[in-house]
DNA sequence: GAGGCCGTAGTCAAGTTTGACTACACCTGT
DNA sequence: ACAGGTGTAGTCAAACTTGACTACGGCCTC
């Protein structure tokens, strides 16, 4: 799974209708470009390819208010919350090493609920737990690490980088346990990390 | 950069000659099409893509010896070297998160010299530091962490992933400069990570 | 000895990603 | 008043990736 669904249908979920650039502009304001696919041509390609699967509603859209192209207008449809939802939870639970997924779910957390966040960031740290050891008994193998030389150190990666994941989960956890943030069905004011409607983006270029 | 060109120039180099089925299974061999896209379909690509581009030269081969069709065996021209050693640098050096790419460097590190390659993972880690440090600076401005909610737990995955990168990659470099590994230039038997003409895999399903 | 399976080697269409490009409207200075 | 810059919105071809598929020979088995 690449990243760009998610976010996405994401932001589109956070406008209730939004069009391509409002997108654009809100992933880039996440820093999204940075570290994920989230570039023009695949932000389009994903608001076409989800229309046309019925994940996303499109409107057709007289000229902009503000100089250029006419634009389509899009809304997440029933089909396509379930997908989000389903997206969501998958990236927050799956311990492979795709930064660009995590941090997208990451990004769109508080619309689960808090304890079912905590239940699977544990299955993410769980998963991980195994994984390390599946992969130390394979580099560990009776004619001892040296066998593989420096391809060792592969494996030495990933040990490590799963290591220092499932830590940065725990904490995430403790924190969250901890009371931090404000999740669905909480009340107060969910956080929305887009830029409204007339509102300029401090981080443009 | 994509991990495939250097896996696939580093895997026909190694053999001196060969053919995509046997650039296959080595990187099969690897574990390579677990962590990175090293895919049939993207192998033979890459392939013919750098036949095409004049870094491999192609051969046009009789019918295999072990049955299915006729086969091409490729070569690593002059330019494939060059962009090969190329590809091989950068990726020891680049401190952008992609595990795959780095992997991929590690395997062949030991086509550097020993000097070269400490320099070149000294320059990963301040690269890592540095951005480290624009990170915090953008994600801790003068009205508080808390003005970024939980989006700033993604800065906060960044920095604990670049930290744990860093940490890695020091642990490497103790390694490399107390003497581990026989890299080029110093004689001895390289190490090879590719199966031999005949020999079969352990690790195939 | 024929049918089926396995291993070898590669192809293909469909989908995705990339980065440069287009097209339009507003503003700004001269 | 109009040339050029800037911001808005999106398109496009080329490249890349994916995973299922083809095609062929040898081997086993009944």
């Amino acid at each position: 799974m690449s990243a760009i669904r998610l976010l996405v249908l994401g932001a589109v979920r956070q406008h209730g209708r939004a069009h391509g650039y409002q997108v654009r502009n809100d992933l880039e304001y996440w820093g999204a470009h940075e570290w994920s696919n989230a570039k023009p041509g695949s932000i389009y390609h994903a608001l076409k390819q989800m229309a046309k699967q019925g994940l996303l509603l499109a409107h057709e859209i007289a000229p902009s208010t503000a100089g250029g192209p006419p634009r389509t207008e899009y809304e997440v449809t029933d089909k396509g919350t379930e997908e989000y939802f389903a997206l969501l939870r998958e990236a927050l639970t799956t311990y492979d090493q795709k930064m660009d997924v995590l941090s997208a779910g990451i990004g769109f957390i508080v619309d689960l609920e808090r304890a079912e966040v905590v239940e699977l960031l544990n299955r993410r740290v769980e998963g991980l737990e195994a994984w390390r050891s599946s992969v130390t008994e394979y580099y560990t193998p009776e004619d001892g690490p040296e066998s593989l030389g420096h391809i060792g150190e592969i494996m030495n990666m990933w040990v490590h980088s799963a290591d220092a994941g499932a830590q940065w989960t725990r904490g995430l956890i403790a924190r969250i346990e901890a009371g931090a943030y404000t999740f669905a069905g909480e009340g107060g004011d969910p956080f929305v990390g887009g830029l409204a409607d007339g509102q300029e983006n401090p981080y443009a270029n």
